[in-house]
DNA sequence: ATACTACCTTATCAATGATAAGGAGTCAAG
DNA sequence: CTTGACTCCTTATCATTGATAAGGTAGTAT
């Protein structure tokens, strides 16, 4: 009764699977503001109370797209010869990258209420590769927690700002009225020379100084370890 | 006619400092998405179409209470003697608790449109002080935005999961079944020995990580610029 | 008195997430 | 072949919520 060789007809037009594809599909498209469950049922050939069959409700659904974005954001192994440092780097930038091509995706991901066991044994891979690398667990998961909270709060911001409406939170000359023209004012000089604050070259200062900043934590460890006691890991 | 001295009586029952104040009184006991225009109206004696005449739209009411978490925040300029680390690790330190007496803040603060010149002004000045302690504006903005988004990030998941509901993502017993029966996964050993990825240490692992890197940072941009130019501002 | 402005109310929308009830297809058992 | 059960979807219908239109009331100015 529970082994069910369901015949080839009749296949419900829907699952899961291909529920979770095409939002995300109508995601990019529209944003999260207008992904809603009658324009998804409409882009499925399908009246919206059919979602309810799959899903108990839109969070459900949202927690499953999280889910896929995450999983579709290059989790994985360091390769061989990478230092941890490399390999995590590549790891957040890949991370980013993906997410920035669905908008609200960092909005969709910090507010999820929980991931699928399967992207939690992926975590844990990750865990366990550092731990190979040399980190105690529970600095690796710090590790990865920081690192984690700093790109979705980078990328939250980052597609905060609507593209089609405020490239920046305020236009220049806004602000420099705001800041009762001053043009020294620091933030306008550093809006000029740096760019916006939510651009590669922002992003990529705070993930090196975080990156580095664990690894200097780290070699203190190290060294305490070393001299309470020579046990210590593949310390190099 | 511009200048209206107003009467004692018939002074309006509301302003948007009274709402604001009034929306995050609500907000601490009941949350956000229990924060709706008629529950606040209720709050303030008042039908709900009222705050339309003070507030364009709901997003600009939290546009201001955004604005008002984060001036509540503990901005402010260094305490003499104090080291840009310090000063830096005091404030968002300040910052974080004081945004986890409001629940959701993170959410209101990271989803608001725009801050007020007020908080902008502020923020400027903030700059200010980094490059009087020996930051260039770009680095000093730079610096801030990363500590910035960690810390959103951080808050974020630490007020995702209700209080109520789930202390963690999912329970530890559950955690077990899925990492299918090794107990030496070190995801479980992390959260035995370190407990939840978001406490206190796990906060101020991330925190110092970053401050120290870019303080790295720093000191390499500091090097190269006292041999390609020792015109380098006070720089010690 | 008249007109004007500031501020609030009543009535009413449209959009959205969600549920209840039921129908159509498939399958297994008798 | 009929019956019953199960899966998956539809139609009808809610309640909630943000928002607007239109109007009223009280002061204020002319």
């Amino acid at each position: 009764m529970s082994q069910k060789t369901r015949s080839e007809e009749h296949r419900p037009s829907l699952d899961r699977a291909t529920v979770v594809q095409t939002a995300l599909e109508l995601l990019k498209r529209v944003g999260l503001d207008r992904l809603t469950t009658r324009r998804l049922a409409d882009e499925l050939g399908v009246k919206s109370p059919a979602l309810y069959w799959h899903f108990h409700n839109k969070q459900e659904l949202l927690d499953a797209m999280a889910d896929a974005l995450i999983r579709g954001a290059g989790m994985g192994p360091p390769r061989s010869g990478e230092t941890w440092q490399q390999w995590l780097a590549r790891r957040v930038r890949a991370y980013r990258t993906s997410l920035l091509t669905y908008p609200d995706s960092a909005r969709i991901i910090t507010e999820a209420r929980q991931l699928s066991p399967a992207a939690i044994r992926a975590f844990n891979e990750e865990l366990s590769a550092m731990v190979a690398l040399g980190f105690d667990p529970v600095q690796a998961l710090r590790t990865i927690t920081a690192l984690t909270n700093y790109v979705n709060g980078f990328i939250l911001q980052e597609q905060s700002s609507r593209p089609p409406a405020t490239p920046e939170p305020v236009s220049r000359d806004t602000l420099a009225e705001l800041l009762s023209e001053e043009q020294t004012a620091p933030l306008l000089v550093a809006l000029a020379e740096g760019g916006s604050p939510y651009n590669e070259a922002s992003f990529e200062y705070g993930l090196q100084a975080l990156i580095e900043g664990c690894a200097a934590a780290l070699n203190r460890r190290a060294e305490i370890k070393d001299v309470s006691g020579p046990l210590a890991g593949p310390n190099d």
